[in-house]
DNA sequence: CCTTAACTTCACAAATTTGTGAAACTAGCG
DNA sequence: CGCTAGTTTCACAAATTTGTGAAGTTAAGG
């Protein structure tokens, strides 16, 4: 029944998982656009599209993709490849993408830190409210070091369940 | 110089914390009043203020208070509390919040888990597609069990530092 | 160099979100 | 039972965000 190496498979089971993981990723917080091409390219045979293909697939126009790439490769949740010898460019997701995206909140957290340390200074330390928010901040760094740590034991996981990517 | 138990000790300082905080937890995807009102209680020496009094700080409507609160409530990062033989409620946040609004994000994590499946069966566990949706859904497994595991460690390592809250 | 395919930027219209005042509830208190 | 302080709901105006078509930019290929 489904020819699994066929391109345009099951284009209704496609469509529906980018819709709902997108509509997800939306409630997340992610921009409509970029969550729709971000969850394309995840649910696509060889993880990379054109612009063409993108704005096809999801009707949407060139402004729109290129809006949504760049955010998301900001966001370091794409990257972007030229076709050698051609002006056209691809967009992709690796497998290993969510480690890149959660390494990458990262930096979020330093610059909470940084205004929460601003915070207890401004409040005194010893204030109830400025002891609150050194709490608060004892926590972003705690976890901070726990992600790091995290994000290492995945790899190996990974490379025991998946083998190297 | 300062005073440390004067009730508006540095209004300056706060409203310059409550409102550079704020503005981070907008970037990360909350809604503004809400994160003004979780940003101006955390910043307040009981950790608890009414309606008026927030709407008195931040300069909003009841409506505007009522709105924010619903939403904080519902993420579990306010309580509210009655205020004995009064119609005046107080909204709370404890020390502890954050353990709880990290683990709230459990809950999303499944679902995000339940659409990854969908994806993976509707695509074919075998087509390359299904394997890289297969594989984000192993990392959000994967995640999951760890960050319960992390929030356990954190609990102990708070009380080591700051006694039990 | 000129042509042209591909991407980006820009101004704007449409859609969505946000915060408000005012009306509608709710529940203490007399 | 009202009365009224306190909160929530609602309709709407304002502000913001979003996506588009069209013009602008860049660079491959002749």
């Amino acid at each position: 029944m489904t020819e699994p190496s066929e391109a345009g498979r099951d284009p209704e089971a496609v469509s529906k998982f980018v819709e709902s993981f997108a509509a997800q990723l939306v409630e997340a917080g992610m921009q409509r656009m970029a969550a729709r091409v971000f969850a394309a390219l995840l649910a696509s045979d060889s993880g990379a599209m054109t612009s063409a293909e993108l704005g096809e697939r999801l009707q949407i126009s060139p402004a729109a993709v290129s809006g949504a790439v760049r955010y998301l490769a900001q966001q370091h949740m794409v990257s972007r490849e030229r076709e050698p010898g051609s002006r056209r460019e691809r967009y992709r997701v690796h497998s290993n993408q969510w480690y890149e995206a959660v390494s990458n909140r990262d930096a979020v957290l330093k610059r909470w830190e940084y205004t929460l340390r601003e915070g207890v200074d401004g409040l005194g330390p010893e204030s109830p409210a400025g002891r609150r928010i050194a709490e608060t901040l004892a926590f972003f760094e705690f976890m901070e070091g726990e992600l790091i740590k995290m994000m290492e034991r995945w790899r190996i996981h990974r490379e025991e369940r998946f083998g190297a990517g």
